[in-house]
DNA sequence: ACGGTTAATGCTACAATGTTGCATTAACCG
DNA sequence: CGGTTAATGCAACATTGTAGCATTAACCGT
């Protein structure tokens, strides 16, 4: 049984030309195991969780870096909080779905908002963020469960 | 020349079965006259102009106020404060466009995010939200300049 | 027009999220 | 293994938004 994951995720990393820390390593892969974007103090009680107590402002740090190295991405929530998740968006720019019964926020890789509008004259618009706001395919099956 | 906004602010106040005060009626106008949204300190900075200084707290309540009455209506920008803009949206949604060189953010009303996706099964999407980023008409125009 | 009722205000203190500065630790390199 | 310096951890601060409560003033009835 092979963990090309752990692996992989130090080797990210090291490409990126930065140190490969425990914290870096732990939090890449914490992004990486979840299916859906995690704010900050998510992220903080997986690294708990897994023995990791971590400060505050390093995770900020660290979440950052890996935004800025293009190893995670990171769009604001309803509750005008980050969330990060693995993964970076080079060109391709997805949709997002808000759920407001778990209030997760899941990727719809097959939706791009930029292929499919056209802005008024003047307009150059560089990316499109869209996000749906509704219930998700988890909380729509057990409805009325209140998580 | 008649002033129908002045009236046409306080009417809608009344409306709404609160009571119409100076701090109300100078909101909603100055959201009025905008055509942008503008956040907290924008309103407070021009509460400030008409020589109606403000307590923080209180405009808060009262932008919280008229969104709830549906007389304006709030996204949150790209630097996770939010924005508010007069008119409610009761189910026009509509797209926004934040302007990365003047950081403003403009109402796309001919955009309707809601009208033109499929999501995968099980999702059920309540309401969509669209923003562009990029540079907006009047920054394109005048390219280089930095407000 | 006047006074009472109560919504709205303004103040202070607090909460949540994110940032800055700086001393200490530990990852990398020779 | 030891030196260099990126990364960490701590404390203090900044920004954005909330809660509690005493005071003010908008509305209503007379």
């Amino acid at each position: 049984m092979p963990a090309p994951d752990t692996s992989s995720a130090a080797h990210l990393i090291a490409a990126c030309g930065g140190r490969v820390t425990r914290t870096r390593i732990a939090v890449l892969e914490i992004l990486q195991d979840s299916p859906r974007s995690l704010n900050h103090d998510d992220v903080a009680a997986r690294l708990a969780a897994d023995g990791m107590p971590h400060d505050r402002v390093t995770l900020y740090r660290t979440l950052d870096w890996l935004v800025e190295q293009g190893l995670a991405h990171r769009i604001i929530g309803p509750d005008r909080a980050r969330r990060f998740k693995a993964g970076g968006e080079p060109r391709s720019q997805h949709a997002h779905f808000h759920c407001d019964r778990c209030g997760h926020v899941l990727c719809l890789e097959s939706i791009r908002p930029d292929e499919q509008f056209t802005l008024p004259a003047g307009y150059q618009p560089e990316r499109a963020e869209l996000v749906f706001h509704g219930t998700c395919a988890d909380c729509g099956r057990q409805r009325g469960a209140k998580v």
